[in-house]
DNA sequence: TCTAATCTCTATAGTAAGTATAGAGTCAAG
DNA sequence: CTTGACTCTATACTTACTATAGAGATTAGA
């Protein structure tokens, strides 16, 4: 199949596709002679693959360490598992801090009705002279 | 004062307050005879006000208009109030999809003890099977 | 067979909000 | 008068793509 048909059958966009090439996560397919690129079934599985971890937020460069541990499948897997634990990590910590970020905007958001001037605008008074925590 | 002292000040980089300079977030300000720029105290606090901004993670866009806003202060305050209650939304969103997320890979951490081989890693076979939802 | 539409190619620029760097100039103190 | 700290501009880099230009390839219909 052509990159189109790719494409359509992975969910990544044309571009996407040849992104991934350029950064080494997908190896350089043959040509037709017209130049155009030409897929089998391995290159879909492994765009798949891509795709799933992107949408667990995993990095190019950390779904690229993936691919390199599964050719080479007889060592440990801690790797994989460090990988994980850190977003996790990672992930409740964001979720921490948005909370926080909630929490402050919408005590901003109180200090203005909706009929008042700028001039007396609670939420621009405040943003002037809050200090960092 | 010159640029180094407003920035630690005002806690921003000295790279941060050029780059605001040049996005028309702060006016460029007089300079010496040596071309160094010269700031006073209203310097400082418009850089606190963005700083505080930036804190509530709104876009250098967004604080352009709330800066326009303040000079022109007896329109109705309304676009400020819209302003705050769309990043409310926009942040809870965020926050939703992340725990989402943090479950997804909670599952995904359990599939894997810690001392198996690449080959019989549940996370890796699992990232390459998941269909999308 | 011609042609128009669609697909693909490469290369480049843009996105957000800065950070990092190079290479040059300025200033203050010893 | 020289050394070190500071500042200047301009450029490249970061992430994970998307958008675009301008060209060539392929396919379907007339």
């Amino acid at each position: 199949m052509k990159i189109g048909e790719l494409a359509k059958r992975s969910g990544c966009s044309v571009q996407a596709i040849r992104h991934y090439e350029k950064e080494g996560l997908i190896s350089p397919p043959n040509r037709t002679e017209g130049n155009f690129r030409v897929y089998n079934s391995d290159a879909l599985e492994k765009l798949i693959f891509i795709k799933n971890c992107r949408g667990l937020d995993l990095a190019l460069d950390e779904i690229k360490q993936l691919i390199s541990l599964q050719f080479s499948p007889s060592i440990p897997c801690e790797a994989v598992n460090e990988m994980v634990d850190m977003h996790l990590y990672a992930i409740k910590s964001r979720i921490a801090d948005l909370q926080k970020l909630h929490d402050t905007l919408k005590q901003l958001r109180l200090k203005c009705g909706s009929a008042r001037s700028v001039e007396q605008c609670g939420i621009l008074a405040e943003l002037s002279s809050i200090t960092d925590s």
